[in-house]
DNA sequence: ATTACTGTGACGTGGCGTCAAAGTAG
DNA sequence: ACTACTTTGACGCCACGTCACAGTAA
């Protein structure tokens, strides 16, 4: 009620701006991973910019650590959580739970990062690999290339 | 005819040391990704090392860069290709034509190099992202524990 | 009224998982 | 004759892609 006026965005849109079809907009809302959004009097869904965001970090799960859907929902969940207690810090009665909360947010987190880390050095060894192989490659077309025993470059 | 005992491995040990099911492997033989191979006479599969590399390299790939398996057998194709190349080096009159599929492996690899390196970075990213968080999540957590305003280390 | 976009089904696809029923190895 | 392993179907599941057809926005 007391917020600047938040453009909303149509499903083509954010499909657009996040590089995912509709269809996969209307099946991630449909398994819980993006709340059903605000519709206008016709029925036409309209977003916000946290659910662009929110789709973002659903592909960015996706590409880079291969989860399930089923993951990656508990994963958000996690954060959505998270950002909440970031939001209405007050500190009541029910410290307990909220630290709780913390440490389950805490413990997916770091799992996560192990599997990050894991890939990352998995990536790390694959990149040195290939970039040994293009030079390889390279010494040999170039070999070919110049025929002539002795000319241009050693 | 002139080779050592190669020690030709069961669908099931296949299975166990690549960590896939028989499922499998019988569905990337089924799409080319391996090549059928030798049976005993009653009709079981005998698998070499190679197969098993094979398949480990699949494995990477899917798991590292998330290709499809249409993709993956491309890039396959192609190392085999190269190993072929390396194997028989012996320079006849199809120069040219080496030459060519020299480029032509080397345009593949440098294909592959530049999605590695994209998702070098981006998992780059997040892994930085997710260690800071970790360390804010520390001091929260720590923060609640010692509910004494001043006690135990800073 | 027209054109572009969106709505909800419903069926198809890729990459396997998971039985089931029958044959093989040792 | 047993037991453990393997064979080929065939159906199921997830994460969407792809129509089809009707309704909505401007």
């Amino acid at each position: 009620v007391a917020a600047q006026q938040r453009a909303e965005l149509q499903i083509g849109e954010v499909a657009e701006r996040t590089g995912v079809t509709q269809r996969t907009l209307r099946f991630y809302e449909e398994k819980g991973l993006l709340k059903p959004p605000t519709r206008m009097e016709g029925g036409f869904r309209l977003y916000t910019e946290e659910d662009v965001q929110r789709v973002e970090q659903i592909r960015r799960m996706q590409n880079l650590l291969n989860l399930s859907l089923a993951e990656i929902k508990e994963m958000v969940e996690a954060d959505e959580a998270l950002q909440q207690i970031r939001a209405e810090y007050r500190r009541d009665a029910e410290v307990e739970q909220r630290r709780q909360q913390l440490i389950r947010a805490r413990a997916i987190t770091e799992q996560q990062h192990t599997i990050v880390r894991q890939k990352l050095e998995q990536l790390q060894a694959m990149n040195d690999q290939m970039e040994k192989r293009l030079q390889q490659l390279d010494g040999w077309i170039s070999n070919l290339e110049t025929r002539r025993p002795a000319e241009a470059a050693r």
